[in-house]
Formats: C-alpha cells, sequence, structure tokens
DNA sequence: GCTACGACCTCCCCCGGCGGGAGGTTCAAG
DNA sequence: CTTGAACCTCCCGCCGGGGGAGGTCGTAGC
C-alpha cells in the first residue's frame, strides 16, 4: 500500500481520513482503516474502485447488492478465463506452426497472422465459432482429405483460365459446382451458412492476393481464378 | 477497426500511411495493409503496442524474436489464468458464506473481507500458500478440532486473566505453550515456520481487535487476552 | 534551542490504448 | 453548386495510480 493510492482514494471520493490534524496531516481512524480493509480485500478480488464505493455505501440500504456484484464479478472472470483459454490455443498453435518445420520460417507465421487479421475482418465472433464446430466435425484427415480434392480443384480452374474457356461455358460453372459443394461442408446449416458463405466469397474477392499468399499458386493466377469463379457463378 | 486507432498507431510511430495524397489524406499502401493485419492479429493475442512495434520491426533481424515473444505471453497468460483462478475460488468462498446461512450476514462478510487484507497485510503471497498447504494437509475435521480444542484455551485464559493470575505464573506460561503448540500444527516447518508465526504474533499484536470482531467473544477481552499471553510468552 | 532528516502535504504531468468532440477541409454524388 | 459524408489536426477524458517538484511538519540528537 502506497500513500498515493490513499490520495488517490481521497480524491475520488472513495476513502478519506475524516480527521486532520492541525497542520493538515491526514487522520485515519479506526473506522476508516476498517474500511480501507474493505477496499482493499474487494480491490484483491477485481472490482473496480467505483463498483466498491456503489457496494460500501450502499451495502446497509441493499444488504443483495454485495451477493449481486460478486456473482456479476465471477462471471465476469469466467468470461475473462474462457478468453484466456482460447488465445493460449492459438499461440500454442502459432508456436507449433513455427516450430515443427525444422528452420523457423517467419515468413508463413507472418502469413498466417495476416490471414487471422482478415478472417476476423469479415466473420464475427459467432460465426467463428461455428465454423470452427463444422471443422472439428470434419476432423484432421476430412480437413485434409477436403483440401486435396480442393488443390484438385484450383488446378482444373487454373487450366480452364489459361487456355481461355469463357467464364459462361458449362465446364466453368460445373466447376463453381462442385467448388461450392467442397466449401459447403465447411459452413453451418440454415440462414447462418448462407451468411457465411456469402462473407466467404466477400473475403476471397477482397484479398484473393492475401489468401493467395499462403498457398502454393503465385497470388496473381489466383486472383484471376478467383474473379473467373465469381464470373461464372453469375453467369449461372 | 476504427479510424482512431490508425491515428493513435501513426502517432506513436507503429504504422503510418507511406503515401498522402495531396489534400493530405492517408493513403495505405498493399504493405502497410499487410503491417495492419499484422499488428491486428498480434494485438488480438493480447501484446502490447510496443512489443508488436519490436517484433515487427526487428523480426528481419532476429527471426528467433517472434517465438520468445509468443513464449513470453503464452506464460503471461498462465499466470493470469492461475490468478483468475484463485479469484474465482476465493469470490465462491465468499459466496458460500454469504449464502449458506438463512439470512444474508452482510456484517460477518464484511467482516471476512477485513480480515483477508489484514492477512494479505502480514504475510507474503509465499507464505500464504505454505500456509494454505498446511491447512490443507490438516483436513476439514482436523482444522475443526483444532478451532475447538483453541476455543478451550481462550476460555483458560479469559479466567487466568480475569481472576488476575499473573503473567509469570506457571499456568499462564504453560497456556502459552500448549497455545504456541496447537498453532504450530498450522505453520510449515523450519525457519520458514518461524517467520510466519512471528508474522501472526504481530498480525495479533496489531489487530487484535479487528481479529476479535470475527470470533464469539467480545473484542477488547480478546485484547487482553492476547497481551496477557504476550507477557508471558515475555517472562518464559 | 538548533539542526538535520524523514514524513507529509498539494499540484502537476505521466503511462496504455484508444474514445469522443470541436472546428476546419476535402471529396463524390446529385 | 450544393450537400452530406469522410477526412484532417488538436485537445481532453478514462482507470489506477507512479513519480517528482517544491514546500511544511515533526521528531531525534546535540
Amino acid at each position: 500500500m502506497t500513500v498515493r493510492a490513499l490520495y488517490h482514494y481521497d480524491e475520488i471520493g472513495l476513502l478519506s481520513a475524516s480527521e486532520r490534524t492541525p497542520a493538515g496531516h491526514r487522520r485515519y481512524t479506526e473506522r476508516d482503516l476498517r474500511r480501507l480493509y474493505r477496499v482493499r480485500a474487494l480491490r484483491a478480488l477485481g472490482l473496480s474502485l467505483e463498483e466498491i464505493a456503489g457496494v460500501l455505501d450502499g451495502a446497509a440500504d441493499d444488504p443483495e447488492s454485495m451477493r449481486e456484484l460478486l456473482t456479476a464479478q465471477l462471471r465476469r472472470l469466467d468470461e475473462h478465463a474462457e478468453l484466456i483459454g482460447t488465445l493460449r490455443q492459438r499461440i500454442r498453435g502459432l508456436l507449433r506452426q513455427a516450430g515443427d518445420s525444422s528452420g523457423p520460417d517467419p515468413e508463413r507465421l507472418m502469413t498466417t497472422l495476416e490471414l487471422m487479421s482478415v478472417f476476423e475482418t469479415y466473420f464475427t465472433e459467432e460465426q467463428r465459432e461455428r465454423l470452427a464446430e463444422r471443422r472439428n466435425a470434419l476432423g484432421g484427415e476430412g480437413v485434409e482429405a477436403a483440401r486435396r480434392e480442393w488443390a484438385g480443384l484450383v488446378e482444373e480452374g487454373l487450366r480452364l483460365v489459361e487456355t481461355g474457356v469463357p467464364a459462361e461455358d458449362e465446364r466453368a460453372r460445373d466447376l463453381v459446382r462442385r467448388w461450392d459443394a467442397l466449401a459447403g461442408g465447411f459452413h453451418p446449416g440454415g440462414p447462418d451458412g448462407e451468411r457465411t458463405r456469402a462473407a466467404a466469397r466477400r473475403m476471397w474477392r477482397d484479398n484473393s492476393a492475401e489468401i493467395g499468399r499462403s498457398l502454393p499458386w503465385p497470388a496473381e493466377r489466383m486472383a484471376g481464378l478467383v474473379s473467373y469463379l465469381e464470373q461464372a457463378r453469375r453467369s449461372g
């Protein structure tokens, strides 16, 4: 406990010495001291000074307020703990990614970071949770199989683009259908799924270069493919 | 993302638009945008802007810095999670105390809070952990038995005080010995135990009224008993 | 009684990570 | 040409105090 904290409590009216010596020095009475003890204990539980003032001044009127405050604080702590848990998971994932290949690859790590940010820009937290649920439901091999299948679709699409097949061609439209079916496995059902699908298309359209950076194909070829597929989708 | 945050990043030199229009409007280039993505992702992991600036500007020189930063952050999050865990335990304990008796008893709750603060004043965090270990080792019934035995000692001591038996009397010194033996079960062994014992005596001496408030005997009688025992201890 | 030296006082600026507003300029659509 | 939105700079505010300047007070030793 520093004297600055006491001055601060005095300033904000949370706890002031009820007496002063003629010279102006603060004299804390027994009652002040007891109030200080309560303040410190409640601070140590993570309550704000404002909340503490409220419960200490209003507790006489409403004996329930204390319990309400504590349960509310418990909820806040629970939420906070959950947040910390997800952050730990994420950081561990990043460290695994950075550490599993023999040489550390800061470029790949940075790209992953960028993609995390792009993801959070286009999907709400709720949507990201739904998507994570779907991904977990598919399991590791399911995701890996989808990735391989998708790689085949990309190769096929790049061939269509670069051999000059128009986007209105039935082959392009069929590719779009298979592409969307594959992506569909990662989206939740119902109107939520439609929303995440739309968000994903926006994300691809606005950031195909950025996303392409994490893929084995050159970013500009991916960008071309994305706009080609978009055109084919509109035409169908 | 608000524009204020971008201005702030500019101000502290973390991220500034590399170009400006003739009118002075910021133009963020593709590279700026990628840097922004990294900043946002690292912020979302709980890193400070200063740390982010450090790792983004120094990562080229030292590819290890990123990993170090992430592991350090992981440690911080672990500590934070542990703190939150203990706070939750405490709050749950307080809520139990407030809720088990039929009517809520805010006075008792307040007294408990005061005692928590007094405890934290006299024992370091490490010492409190040791004491908690000992208490857990004794178990619930062990603590309850000690409490009953101790109540007997208090009654005995109050009789000695109030019948005028001098503190130098053998009966008083014997009481002190049994008192200390009982308390000894709650203290760790070795020099640590000596330190926590000394801290406990200081706490009793300075705050017998405060502590007595939580006991079934009047505070001033407990205060008298404490100073009597102290005198007896010195005389022996 | 005098003189150190510590403890206390008030007043003010500082941290991080922005939010919000005032007051002015610029841009794009109608 | 106007109008409304977007942008700019500059400044004050939050929370829980930390730290220092510059002055006063209290007490212990000589």
